[in-house]
DNA sequence: TAGTGGTCTAGACCACAGA
DNA sequence: CTGTGGTCTAGACCACTAT
């Protein structure tokens, strides 16, 4: 990855801690005995430490030492800072997107304050797991940091596009998770079962130097929906 | 609060930037401009920045500074970590809480093995606000750690009788957002308005030494529920 | 080039758990 | 008492942004 020592450890460690070299409660290595295993210093192993704990990899207890969590490591967060390629390939699932509408809009009052652009790409895509339109997402991008979008690129993965080929650095999001009513698109574009709701993910993404980026609405069939969140208390 | 400078410092920021003493965009003191300033070393003020940077009020940014975010601080996460009370009280809220079952019980086979006790206190609680029953709540809790529960600490805060009276220390917790259809208890303790389904949250709550504790399943009016999460990518 | 944050070190002292 | 993780220090070097 990259050249820092703690991520490499963190990645390590996190590595064994998925193939199962360690079971469940029972404890790491010591921060003094990974400090000589890694030949490096104890912050650095501490670092290291850290991450796995906000990964709920682990938990560390004072006197005791780290303790290995039983985390079902199928989770993620849905939408917003992981895209919907890598979700349904995560969980094995054929998954097909169509792109409904791919063009370059003036925003309403409330984009243009969030993005503060007076340009933005608009991008309708509907997505089919397992035969069934059960996700409904439209995204608004900076036409300052995209130059050009495609329905090619739609259909495969933006993010992937973003980042490899335009080189931008996805930092953080926020999120807000509501239900809503079925609207006439919802029930045009998804399969809905008769189902009267959707649950709605908004999504204000932004770079690496803090800049408003993207803003994503992900409407979702009910009974499709999952969401599974890791929370620690503040220290 | 406690003897660590980090969190001091972390939180007299934090205090600021709640207080709007820097603008959205403006950026923070240098990290070595407040080391001098708070007398202390720069990786101490790192952990206090690092800190902020997790709760979503800064974003560091490698060459420039730190840039004070624009984050509605009226987000906390539903229910598992922060206690009903809290919530309301933050909200502004009028609210009541009844309770409809309080008891000890044995442990379905799924709860027998996520909490690992052979004696669950239950508690089955609805949440009233502006006058309308939008949650019902039912919590399983250890009885080793929990010797007596009454129904006047149920009506109140459990939490707060867990962590000043017992001394438990709540760490982390497990959580997963679904939707649901409305069971008849639902229907019997919330006031759906004919609404066919509810948002179910269900966590699983552990204490300082990483050992399971109490199982909590929070099932919401679906017009009323909404969650605000602030996600970050890892580095 | 000067100023910023990012990583790393080697050591110190403290708080807590357990034998 | 020993071993564990938690905090803190003073310094070094690196990577990036801006001028």
């Amino acid at each position: 990855m990259k050249n820092n020592k703690f991520q490499a450890i963190y990645q390590e460690l996190a590595k064994k801690l998925e193939e199962k070299e360690l079971r469940v409660g029972e404890k790491l290595p010591s921060e003094h005995e990974l400090m000589v295993q890694y030949h490096t210093s104890r912050e650095t192993i501490r670092k290291a430490l850290n991450l796995l704990a906000q990964n709920g990899y682990i938990q560390k207890v004072r006197g005791k030492g780290s303790i290995v969590l039983d985390r079902a490591r199928f989770d993620f967060p849905i939408s917003g800072l992981v895209s919907f390629k890598e979700l349904a390939k995560k969980m094995g699932k054929s998954w097909v997107t169509k792109v409904h509408e791919l063009n370059v809009v003036k925003p309403s009052d409330v984009l243009r304050e969030s993005l503060g652009a007076e340009e933005l790409w608009k991008v309708v895509r509907s997505r089919q797991v397992d035969g069934e339109r059960i996700i409904l997402d439209t995204d608004y991008f900076q036409t300052r940091h995209v130059p050009l979008l495609t329905e090619e690129i739609a259909e495969q993965s933006i993010y992937e596009h973003l980042e490899n080929e335009l080189g931008l650095s996805i930092s953080f999001a926020d999120k807000e998770v509501t239900v809503e009513e079925a609207n006439p698109l919802d029930r045009e574009l998804l399969d809905l079962n008769g189902l009267s709701h959707v649950v709605v993910v908004k999504s204000l993404v932004h770079l690496d130097d803090a800049s408003p980026f993207q803003f994503t609405e992900s409407r979702h069939r009910l009974d499709k929906f999952r969401f599974v969140d890791f929370a620690r208390r503040m220290k």
